[in-house]
DNA sequence: CGGCTAATACTCGACTTCAAGTAATTGATT
DNA sequence: AATCAATTACTTGAAGTCGAGTATTAGCCG
């Protein structure tokens, strides 16, 4: 019974689905697609029996029983402890109360991004542009669908969520390619010139040195490194 | 000389630091950090050190020489190889071209969220909005300062990005909490009857079924179920 | 000059993730 | 009646992740 819990939010889904009523690994996984929930919740099998394992052994979840039909697998299925629905409540509650640190994969890109050539980057982030806007379209129409199903936006308000951030990163990559393509981007002339360079074959300690050289007056900041 | 690459964002900026010049681990360490990259890119010392490994297996970078001062460990230093800087490119481009599916620890919150009170689900928002404020706030003045001194925009675009995500949060939040507080969100009135008999220990069919009875001509949906 | 913190440099092992594999049963189609 | 895809249900192993631990040296403060 090793304290804690796990840290997949997988496992915090396990626990809401075993709070309304016992059920085998193999139906968790359907209730939650027939929901939709793996659209926010990353889910694959072995993570959910490793999870479900994890689980049992710290004592948030317990065998109800084990049963089998013909030669197929044993089906085991599983109820929730005490500790569990404590452990529940208080989890759920810390994922909406505060605001975890994630690292969005874009956010990585543009942090390297110096590393390609400029009107490499335009281009990328065109397609890119183009791609989320098929995206929205498409998240959209599903939203309003479920609407006129007469689905109680509560059960959808995580689409919602999702939704509210793609726009904001496609106002964001709109917003910088304008800037980039306009040449009003402040940084693109040092960037330039560091292609420039680099495909010049010029070793990276002289670009450094160069680029302090000849952006000094614009950007103070390069004189300090 | 494993196929493929690794799939930790931190494998691509080992990549780019080693097209820059040979390194060895901690001082690739060091400098990520020193950049400010380690709020971008998840780093941490077993990470890095497998993500080497796994590079090195995949002939992507090689040992360069191994050097040792006193009785200090070992510094293995690595440099890139050919396969290794298309990998780079690649990688990069794909980062920046495809909006990868990302599961932000939010959105499972708010897909789960029904299975707390409506009145605590407030509280716990509230204190979101206030925390995401603050964090806003001295992301800005970051921000500020960096431009204040000179660093050019180019090497602080994915804090941008960052904060761009942000304020869409804390709007889709400022919103949820609004519409919930006035009771004017379309859903909440099947919330605080499911919370109702939830805590008059009503077991989870017989609730469905009773939802499923009172709100079957506001949400039709619930009938198909 | 002695002791204490910070920086340097890497190792370890417990835990988690994931795709692919296995194997039986149901249902639809020819 | 044969067959073939889809569904049910779980297992496995290779790879990846992470924080804590270890050990040395440099710098600095009184």
């Amino acid at each position: 019974m090793a304290a804690g819990r796990p840290t997949n939010p997988l496992a915090l889904a396990v626990l809401t689905l075993l709070v309304e009523r016992p059920m085998h690994p193999y139906e968790m996984s359907s209730t939650l697609k027939e929901r939709s929930k793996q659209e926010s919740i990353k889910l694959n099998f072995g993570s959910l029996y490793s999870v479900i394992d994890s689980l049992a052994k710290r004592g948030l979840i317990e065998v109800h029983e084990t049963t089998r039909e013909g030669k197929r697998p044993e089906r085991t299925v599983y109820t929730v402890t005490d500790a569990g629905r404590t452990t529940m409540v208080d989890w759920l509650s810390e994922l909406l109360r505060t605001p975890a640190k994630e690292f969005p994969q874009f956010e990585a890109g543009l942090s390297l991004m110096p590393a390609l050539g400029v009107d490499d980057v335009i281009s990328l982030l065109q397609r890119r542009l183009e791609q989320l806007r098929r995206e929205q379209e498409v998240g959209r129409r599903m939203l309003q669908q479920a609407d006129e199903m007469g689905l109680p936006r509560l059960f959808v308000i995580e689409h919602e969520y999702e939704l509210a951030l793609q726009s904001a990163e496609i106002e964001f990559v709109a917003r910088f390619l304008d800037e980039l393509t306009s040449g009003t981007f402040p940084g693109i002339g040092i960037w330039r010139r560091m292609d420039e360079l680099r495909t010049a074959g010029v070793p990276t300690d002289q670009i450094d040195t160069t680029i302090q050289e000849e952006f000094k007056e614009d950007f103070p900041w390069l004189n300090k490194q």
